[in-house]
DNA sequence: TTGAAAGCGCTAACAT
DNA sequence: ATGTTAGCGCTTTCAA
């Protein structure tokens, strides 16, 4: 019985039309007299009447459900802290106004294949997390016209998509700034994965800041890493092998931040007295496990909460002209960035900074 | 045009019926003589036409969709890696047989509003992930008929719920021998959280195994924790403080055992050396984390496979009677538990182990 | 105030 | 080898 009682039993048992069934169930019940919207109701009630929301779907074509997709270069969601996030703001968003979330991980890189699962009729809209270049999910042209939000990756403007971000240039251009603003003027940068923008952009805004403030730029010093800690602690070995060594190092993430510092605690360098080092995002875990990691902060939550808000917006009024959406971050000062032992004191640190535990020591 | 064509479109561009188009199109072809198999195909191809899957699911009476419902204990994906492991698995098995996953987040502990969201026709079955005691998804037997398996609980019996959760009994037990079996006698213990049914069966096998081998549990040695690294922090400061303490702590969980080492390392207590800590569920992020913790390792993976797996099963054959499933784990020796001081060589470990980073210092 | 009827896009018996 | 028909359970004009 349960679970399967349909909008007809309900009229059957009401004694009306499922035409009125409906109406009153929908909450349209001032068009009926108190008496039938009672006998419906109880009627309901007494079924267990829930609506079937397929059928709903089909006649409203209008699902009420989101897709979220993730990309197919992360294949594992547990090691995609930055999905978590993010999900965790869209859901938030969601979830009041009703709205489900369809889970979306395509594990190949065909558009074609992808873009079928994902706009198949089952969906609203869609919500592409951290495309990477050269993503199939950025070749929606050709296969849907959904609404969709691109988050977690700041892209070109010819993709025509709706984003919502951190700002990544601001931020590193910050953190880079706040460097070097301790003394630091031999800094090394270890790259993030070549296919994410924000690797490029986090580099690029360093670069700028360094030249801007006619500081030179070692290549020797610049690294490539892949985002994930064994990248940073192996760029770590490489750069501390040098014969000059820089007294600082940006890592483009948290992650290759924490592998620098097991590097070094291999080799024996004291983090930050002989080296500052500096990391971005402020991630969950590594704040957790006990880094004292000096980082840029960014609320990912944020970012999924717009983008969900976003894309209900164009669901719901069909305006779907793109619109880009960056949010600011915050520099976290903690304990692994000091002052360059050249130089002693300098001007205070900038305006939008969180200071915790104290001194720097 | 593109993503709207129907069915009804495609028969009438290769001028046939529309059950001739769904027939060949769900690959039915041998039905018919090439020439039109061909037509239909090319009209579908020409069209763009993908089928609706609303309009299939509604047709079908089955939805190729399956809910996966978290608890509203865990209010946020991003904190809960359990979950991210678990989900992982259940994607990576229902991905490549065209299952779709139904994220189900309720933010409120009434069963009947949770069990409308969950069960409305929308999905096939559900796996409900990690339900705490009290929780609104273990109350499913007045709302929903639905297949269900439960993972990362291990439930009792009475909720006639099919199961897939690692073994905590028999996983703590095998830690708690081990670290007997490093000679320590004196051990304290930190539970994890009290409505989680892991929390209990992880502190009664500590306590099993303890009294097996005559060893006295002093109660003053075991505290309560949640499960967060924090609790596990302030465990270890109450411990520490004791006037005798222990020469190991097991925590019942990684997160926790990691609070411990920061104590320590605040009170300038050497691990292993003076106190041996070991965790319980080898997480990634701490292991990620270059944390050399001594703990067990579970397939939580693995655990999300197969039961997105008996889930299918049950949607397909009907056949709904509960069975559980509990997955060993394997100990991981890595350098936070020494040998006691007091004595010296001790038989060798238990058979199913792994060692990491060779000597146990 | 209420109900009849058409239809959302597809599937699947059951003809032919 | 192909088509007719009757739904799936609900929404929504439109008429009464």
């Amino acid at each position: 019985m349960r679970g399967k009682a349909t909008l007809r039993d309900v009229a059957e048992r009401a004694g009306c039309s499922i035409t009125t069934s409906s109406n009153i169930l929908q909450g349209r019940s001032h068009l009926y007299k108190e008496a039938m919207v009672q006998r419906v109701l109880s009627a309901a009630q007494e079924l267990g009447y829930r609506p079937n929301s397929v059928a709903r779907s089909l006649a409203r074509r209008r699902t009420a459900t989101i897709g979220v997709a993730l990309d197919p270069h992360h294949t594992r969601l547990t090691h995609n802290f930055y999905a978590h996030d993010v999900l965790d703001g869209i859901l938030a968003y969601l979830e009041p106004r009703n709205y489900d979330i369809r889970l979306i991980t395509p594990r190949t890189s065909d558009p074609a294949t992808v873009w079928r699962r994902i706009d198949n009729g089952s969906i609203d809209g869609v919500i592409l997390v951290a495309p990477v270049m050269g993503s199939p999910l950025l070749e929606w042209q050709h296969y849907s016209t959904l609404p969709i939000v691109a988050v977690g990756s700041t892209l070109p403007e010819e993709y025509l998509l709706s984003q919502v971000d951190i700002d990544n240039d601001a931020a590193m251009a910050a953190l880079t700034e706040w460097v070097l603003q301790q003394g630091h003027r031999a800094i090394g940068f270890i790259k993030g994965h070549p296919l994410h923008w924000s690797a490029h952009q986090r580099e690029r805004a360093f670069r700028r800041v360094m030249e801007q403030h006619g500081v030179p730029i070692r290549e020797e010093w610049i690294l490539q890493g892949d985002y994930g800690s064994e990248s940073g602690a192996l760029a770590a070995e490489q750069l501390l092998r040098l014969p000059e060594r820089p007294t600082a190092v940006i890592a483009a993430n948290d992650e290759m931040a924490v592998g620098v510092t097991q590097t070094c605690r291999a080799l024996e360098i004291p983090i930050p007295d002989v080296l500052s080092v500096a990391g971005f995002d402020d991630s969950y875990w590594v704040q957790r496990m006990g880094f004292q990691l000096t980082t840029v902060q960014h609320d990912r939550y944020q970012v999924g909460y717009l983008a969900a808000q976003i894309l209900l917006h164009q669901i719901e009024t069909g305006e779907t002209r793109p619109q880009r959406m960056l949010l600011p971050g915050t520099l976290v000062v903690r304990r692994t960035v000091a002052l360059a032992h050249a130089l002693a004191a300098l001007p205070t640190p900038p305006t939008a900074l969180i200071t915790e535990g104290g001194s720097r020591q």
